[in-house]
RNA sequence: GGAGAGGUGGCUGAGUGGUUGAAAGCGGCGGUCUCGAAAACCGUUAUGGGGGCAACUCCAUCCAGGGUUCGAAUCCCUGCUUCUCCGCCA
């Protein structure tokens, strides 16, 4: 969430930053509003309070003198009921701050591009190109069902429809897919973790998924548990309420999980096949690091997602998203999508966002900053998210690029040695 | 699932109604000493929120949320969680 504070002392400049978001920015005003009643609510209580402390050792003392303190205790009855009804009213003007400033999104670096749709995207780079088929290629479903490695409909009598059911060398392809990614990103410096999938009410809240997108999560109501949407979730909360010493940052995180998500509202758009599901694997990149280095962390990310495309020899391009486009709790925010030559378009296979530090606001994920002097100060962090990579789209992808004229598919390379077989 | 015992500062750990925001130890940081280091000694070392130019000061926080009380780390209730034993189980 936003620093209120940011909002107290420069709102003019959280206003135009939200309207280059294209959102509204009314909140804002009504923000205000209820935040000058809570300075005087405070202000009111903790004077309260500090009488009544005080007034309390008083009667401590005169009970250990053995005088009369009835009268004082009867006054301070009077104020510590006042306190309670203050403690009430600012417990409730907080909350109702709260409500408001958990629908408000992260404010856009400045040097993103405006935009107000998708459409505004820059593309900054592509790699690779695209292969000159002398057949007709086939698109994934095809190709997976004739080579019986992937089931859709078989997955929907488990679940329903968007649960893909992996078989045979499918099943094996996508393993050998997640070990490559996992390998890759170990190598560079991240830590693996295995993280909980089902995760509970407050770890949604300190990823700023609740309960802005609560509609869009799968819910386990009996436990108030949530399927997570992205690992990204359970890998921050890893470090929630945490304060890390300066001298261990970045701290770089990598996580393979299932990841699911109601796509609430999005029936009948690119639904067929593996373009959207509802439960999908991801292998995902976090990285908490001091606020000055959040930006240079954010490219050396995007080129580790990138670097596992170019392994596998994937056409793939990076766009910068603009402000009308980025994600809710980021600031910045790069997307890369593959090349579908049976869909002849770009998917998203990834997203890396800089989230700075509207996650670890909520969260309470700092550090603690030496200054000149040796004095220490305590800073929230910045928090980074990358998929690296989701591998449905990527999958479709790769099974169109390396289709044969017969049918099959050649195994890049780099999977090999996972999957011990070359063709499927 | 049953029975019991716990959850206190970066860590260990004392504290059962009134200067306890919290003893002591360890660790960290600064200093004295030293050519340098170790040892020893001295000092310092939580977070959030008010007020003040500042020195500083006030409020809150001992798992979380309620309650009792003039006053709660300490008493009561609920939840979460950890450990031990039993049961069940991949």
């Amino acid at each position: 969430m936003l620093d209120i504070k940011s909002i107290r002392e420069n709102p003019a400049q959280v206003i135009e930053k939200l309207k280059r978001r294209n959102e509204d920015t009314e909140v804002i005003s009504k923000i205000q509003e209820v935040d000058s009643k809570r300075l005087e609510v405070i202000r009111k209580a903790d004077s309260l309070k500090e009488l009544r402390n005080k007034v309390s050792d008083e009667i401590a003392v005169m009970k250990k003198n053995k005088q009369d303190a009835s009268e004082k205790i009867a006054e301070m009855k009077k104020v510590s009921d006042d306190v309670k009804q203050l403690d009430v009213d600012l417990r409730n003007i907080e909350t109702e701050i709260e409500n408001l400033l958990y629908y408000v999104p992260a404010l856009p670096a400045d040097e993103v591009p405006y935009g107000k749709s998708a459409d505004d995207n820059i593309e900054r780079t592509v790699w690779g190109d695209k292969k000159n088929f002398d057949f007709k290629v086939k698109d994934h479903i095809e190709l997976s069902k004739k080579l019986d490695i992937l089931d859709f409909e078989r997955g929907a009598k488990i679940t329903g429809s968007g649960f893909p059911l992996y078989k045979g060398k499918g099943a094996t392809l996508e393993r050998a897919l997640i070990c490559f990614m996992l390998d890759t990103h170990i190598s560079k410096g991240y830590r693996e973790v295995m993280t909980p999938v089902l995760v509970n009410r407050a770890s949604m809240e300190a990823a700023e998924k609740v309960p802005k997108f609560e509609d869009d999560m799968y819910r386990i109501n009996e436990d108030d548990f949530f399927a997570i949407p992205t690992a990204e979730v359970p890998i921050i909360n890893i470090h929630r309420d945490e304060i890390f010493k300066e001298d261990e940052l970045p701290v770089k995180y990598c996580g393979f999980t299932n990841c699911f998500r109601r796509e609430a509202g999005s029936y009948g758009k690119d639904t067929k096949g593996f373009l959207r599901v509802h439960q999908f694997n991801k292998v995902e990149l976090i990285n908490f690091c001091p606020p000055e280095n959040s930006y240079a962390e954010l490219e050396k990310m995007l080129a580790d997602a990138c670097a596992v495309l170019q392994a596998l020899n994937v056409h793939y391009r990076v766009i910068e998203l603009c402000t009308g486009d980025i994600g809710f709790s980021a600031s910045k925010c790069y997307d890369i999508e593959v090349w579908s030559y049976a869909e002849n378009k770009w998917l998203e296979a990834s997203s890396v966002s800089n989230c700075t530090d509207f996650q670890s606001r909520r969260a309470k994920i700092r550090y603690k900053k030496t200054l000149e002097g040796g004095k220490t100060k305590t800073e929230l962090v910045h928090i980074l998210n990358g998929s690296g990579l989701a591998t449905s789209r990527l999958m479709v992808a790769l099974l169109e690029a390396n289709q044969t004229k017969e049918g099959n598919i050649v195994v890049p390379e780099v999977l090999r040695k996972y999957t011990n077989f070359d063709i499927i």
